[in-house]
RNA sequence: GUGGUCGUAGCUCAGUUGGCAGAGCGCCAGGUUGUGGUCCUGGAAGUCGGGGGUUCAAGUCCCCUCGGCCACCCCA
């Protein structure tokens, strides 16, 4: 018989909920100091609310839920639609949105929202990829400006930071910069998604493969040419404003608000980066960071450390969601860590266990019980231990398993409560 | 969802052309020690991921299945 949790998903040790439970501790401490509020929402939505046409690939990775009260054998031919009307969320910024359009009457604006739980997806699963696991998401609901963006960033460079994750790069793009580039090169509106995907994949497949899907997907030869062209030129500006001020040059067809932003931004980040510790934050204009998710409307943002293979924390701007809950158009920005990816990289202290009350089977139960009441009411923690084995094997078991102190009960008497040091 | 690779004791892994299921560590017991990981002796423990097939005989060969890892896809 086979034990194991469901493919994807992992049971959980006392050592490693109480790493996480205080990495969470350090990361909500942070956030809150921004004055991020937590919110819950619940784990299901309505399948229609997930799938809102966005991404056929994104729906196939629902868990979907049977409808309750189905017959045991449905017939023949029946719609998925007609059998499935929850599913599990995949993300907490479509629940986000859902929770605004419902409770805008009592929240604040702009409202700082903070969300910490578990979010699935029926992937493949592989190392640092699971199908259930906990995103850490800040969001700014109702703040148009580039200061959403700046806050955003901030409090989670200073999370990263409270949980000793440095040397972070922050790779900044935006939707509107990638449009511009699209048109520029003569991606069609409808090809634009695709363009996207293929960009993104620069950094795997280098030029050649990027000209070659290009190409593949229908795109003339110049297309790959162009936008290499655009992309290194602005890529090799050697600094962020470097870099805004060629994509100006090569991209007319962008706003000029767009580049007052993506400054702003950075503006912020070398601000960020002059008050943190030397090499803890480098901040770059990438044109190829795309995200996933189809609802980012301006900035997007990725975070990638060099211990992690893959980005840690990324989001962006989506101006447009929340409208299509609440049916009036408000402005939202947000970011997420992926709390399983930075967990295992966190700076960590062990909790203390405390008192162990190591007593051998000869001492009346109602004594030891007593004794570990009396710690307890002094505010410590106390877990009985039967006595066993050598005493010293004993004392280094526990010391390494994490209590800080014991004390013997014999028969004979009660020992001193002595440290266990290592 | 596609392809590759692996699965033997709690853990890390050996196991030859198919021929009695193994080691180290850990765990348990006893001795030594007697308030800090000593040493010695002994012990428990595996339907060899699961199911089917070939064979006198399968951990070993074949098929299916489940799970881990890796590459796609996509993403945190």
């Amino acid at each position: 018989m086979d034990n194991g949790p469901p493919r994807g998903t992992r049971d959980l040790l006392p050592d490693s909920v109480a790493r996480r439970e205080a990495v969470m501790a350090e990361l909500a401490g942070s956030y809150a100091r921004f004055g991020f509020r937590r919110i819950e929402t619940p784990c299901i939505e309505d399948l229609s609310r997930l799938s809102w046409g966005e991404g056929g690939d994104n729906e196939k990775l629902i868990y979907k839920i049977l409808r309750r009260g189905l017959d045991p054998v449905v017939a023949a031919g029946i719609a998925l639609g007609d059998l499935v009307d929850l599913g599990l969320r995949y993300d907490l910024t479509v629940p986000l949105t859902r929770f605004y359009a419902n409770n805008a009457g009592k929240l604040p604006l702009p409202f700082r929202a903070m969300q910490i739980g578990p979010v699935w997806r029926a992937e493949r699963p592989q190392r640092g990829r699971f199908r259930q696991f906990t995103q850490c998401d800040i969001d700014t609901v109702g703040e148009p400006s580039v200061l959403a963006e700046a806050e955003l960033l901030e409090a989670t460079l200073t999370a990263l930071g409270a949980i000793g994750i440095e040397g972070v790069t922050v790779r900044v793009n935006d939707r509107r910069l990638l449009a511009a580039l699209a048109a520029e090169v003569g991606v069609s509106e409808s090809a634009l998604r695709a363009f996207y995907v293929i960009l993104d994949k620069l950094d795997k497949i280098g030029w050649n493969g990027v000209r070659d899907e290009l190409v593949e997907q229908g795109h003339s030869g110049a297309v790959g040419g162009r936008c290499e062209q655009i992309v290194s030129l602005i890529s090799g500006a050697g600094s962020p404003d470097g870099a805004i001020a060629r994509a100006a040059d090569l991209l007319p067809g962008m706003a000029e608000s767009v580049l007052t932003e993506l400054r702003e931004t950075f503006d912020a980040l070398s601000r960020v980066g002059a008050a943190a510790p030397p090499g803890a934050l480098t901040a770059c204009l990438d044109t190829t960071v795309v995200r996933g998710m189809g609802y980012y409307t301006g900035q997007i943002f990725e975070l990638a450390h060099p211990d992690a293979p893959s980005a840690i924390a990324g989001g962006g701007r989506y101006d447009d969601l929340v409208g299509r809950s609440l049916g009036k158009k408000v402005p939202a920005c947000g970011i997420s860590i992926g709390f399983d990816r930075v967990v295992e990289m966190a700076r960590f202290a062990p909790p203390d266990l405390g008192v162990a009350l190591l007593h051998s089977a000869e001492v009346p139960r109602w004594e030891v019980l007593e004794m570990a009441r009396r710690v307890r009411l002094e505010g410590d923690s106390a877990t009985l231990v039967s006595r066993r084995g050598q005493l010293k094997v004993q004392l280094a078991t526990l010391q390494s398993a994490g209590y800080s102190s014991f004390v013997v009960v014999e028969p004979g008497g009660v020992s001193e409560r002595r440290p266990l040091r290592g």
